[in-house]
DNA sequence: GTGAAAGCGCTAACAA
DNA sequence: TTGTTAGCGCTTTCAC
């Protein structure tokens, strides 16, 4: 391995030139730039990046915590994020919770500080306790996706207004004439103890208002999915249909249950849109590549990524090394969700039709 | 943040006395252990992971580059690389090379050695002269999903049996009794240059060995994919069924393009599996999910990733710091792949059957 | 059992 | 413009 010593030697100056030259600071001789740079070529050298962190005090990559990569928006997240940090110089560590709190400890006790200068968060899933000791050790921790706008954490972070989301859902259905609903909240949260952070809560409540403010407009029946996956959306979908026969669309909290609500209905021998219209949130890419295409709020991922990463530079920034006093907890907000219809959602039929559409089930 | 001397002055012994409590090194009295713990918890020590890095002079994480984090098998892959390298010691960092050969060397160059001790990759979309000269420089690398474990690529790897996964794919359209059908190949390799690793080649040789062996059965065929996605699949399997209407059943090189053929054919009015089989290679987990669910080669994914990160450990240890000589290129043979028959394949219908479903299409 | 000292590879004042 | 000198926080012989 070649270090800078071995480059200074073979360049005849000393490390600290080289130094200079390799990042531009301080003012070097054209001729001795020239010089060194041979050098470095010649020996192939590549600098340190755990020696240079040590030196300089700080870390050339970001930690971003996923509660699961198994859950296709994360990796779509981590994907815009990892382009982010790469924009800023930083690599990106992806740790991988498991939605376990203990991994997710452990992975803030040992890197945050010293293999990493910040930390992305993009779920509650990590007890908020444990994230703000790191930031008052002096670990700079932005939440990325946080749901409520209107009630901020208590830590930095940039939220999305989901509450919002769950109303363009709501206005879609009624806009399209559906008057008779279902509701798919998912609710994953394994440490949910009553705190005001229940997962999809904003989702659910932004739903509910839009749409029961509407004349003649009823939610039928609210399902808990046990999971925020297809196979939680399917099971929530089936019990849900079979209790109310008689809704015309189905609202899932996040587009994978709502993946799922839509193999519930071909499973029951509902067509979709026809029989019974699916909306949900987020528009991963999966929900472009369903068949039918579903229809769902779009939620400006790249630009949360973006913004989380421009306001994890901006704390370490601010606080260079000692952060005394209360730094503040900035909170960014991305710019609204808009609703993507696709080929989910279609006006309910009318009595006729549906007398047709029944015939056509075996 | 707290440092190891200040630990020490806490407990009143040297810097190297905590040190070899903490790494349990060297023989340290009871009561000074005692002493010495007591002080990290009271100070909230927390070793600094750079620093004992460039003592140490090796790193405690991992690379794994991956050429699109997009494509859900790599998150998948990444998951399982994710726990065994864990359990290794080492955190994973996640290096998403976007299929871009650029980005893939720059992470190589800046990370290979001083940030990761060793290098795991998922696909050749790297040129193998860059993995070559990391690996010379004295960075252990080791391919994670070789496809041709009768042709090794001369760099430690683990490889799996995708020509038997082709194989296997074959022997059930034939068992099922199709002798008509066309194949989907997935080729998405930028840098082909003729290379000896098409990336697609030993799933669709062993495939096509294995079927044409059979009396009477016949690949009227072949497609290539564009793309390795859902999308690429879709197009690709139109494309064919246009052409060749008669053919009761598909294959495809991967499941994304599989699930893509199934889309494609339920928008051409054709029943999955009534009026087409359709089999993909991978088992993704979305093979699962999809509807009708997948009938899929499933590959070892989990257990290649541990196979890959033992064999990373064990090029580590065996070269402690210069490796000098050949060190060999090992490479490990995964367990076989397995057919995993789902919904979406079935026995071709009879003539009679296939004028009644014809009838059924509008 | 514990301490003293050197050094990992690099950066950052400050001198020259 | 270049060199000198200290470290960054930790590990690791080797004495004591």
């Amino acid at each position: 391995m070649t270090t800078l010593n071995e480059v200074a030697a073979r360049a005849g100056v000393t490390p600290a030139t080289v130094s200079n030259v390799l990042r531009n600071r301080g003012r070097v001789g054209a001729a001795t730039r020239e010089r060194v740079l041979h050098a470095v070529k010649e020996l192939g050298y590549r600098p340190h990046l755990a020696a240079r962190a040590l030196a300089e005090g700080r870390a050339p990559t970001f930690a971003l915590m996923v509660s699961s990569i198994a859950n296709p928006f994360y990796p779509e997240f981590t994907l815009a994020a990892e382009r982010a940090a790469r924009t800023s110089g930083h690599f990106l560590i992806v740790c991988n919770t498991n939605d376990d709190q203990e991994t997710g400890r452990a992975y803030l006790e040992q890197i945050a500080g010293t293999l990493s200068e910040g930390v992305l968060v993009t779920n509650a899933e990590l007890v908020f306790d444990d994230l703000r000791a790191t930031a008052e050790r002096g670990t700079p921790v932005v939440l990325c996706m946080w749901e409520r706008p209107d009630d901020p954490p208590g830590l930095p972070c940039v939220a999305v207004d989901f509450r919002l989301a769950g109303a363009l859902a709501a206005q879609h259905l009624l806009d399209l004439g559906h008057t008779r609903v279902g509701a798919l909240v998912g609710s994953r949260s394994t440490h949910d103890d009553g705190a005001p952070f229940g997962i999809h809560g904003a989702r659910r409540d932004g739903f509910v208002e839009r749409f029961s403010a509407a004349d003649d407009a009823q939610i039928v029946a609210e399902f808990i999915c046990e999971s925020d996956t297809i196979r939680g959306g399917y099971d929530a979908a089936r019990r849900l249909l079979k209790a109310h026969p008689d809704v015309t669309a189905l609202y899932a909290t996040n587009d994978l249950p709502a993946l799922g609500a839509m193999h519930a209905a071909a499973d029951m021998g509902l067509s979709v849109p026809d029989d019974l219209s699916v909306v949900g949130i987020t528009d991963i890419q999966l929900a472009r590549e369903s068949r039918p295409a579903l229809s769902t709020v779009a939620v400006p991922t790249e630009e949360a990524a973006r913004m989380a990463v421009d306001l994890l530079r901006e704390l370490i920034d601010r606080a260079p090394r000692a952060s005394r006093g209360n730094p503040g907890t900035p909170m960014r907000v991305t710019s609204a969700p808009v609703m993507v219809p696709r080929a989910s959602t279609a006006p309910p039929r009318t009595r006729d039709q549906r007398t047709r559409s029944s015939l056509r089930k075996r």
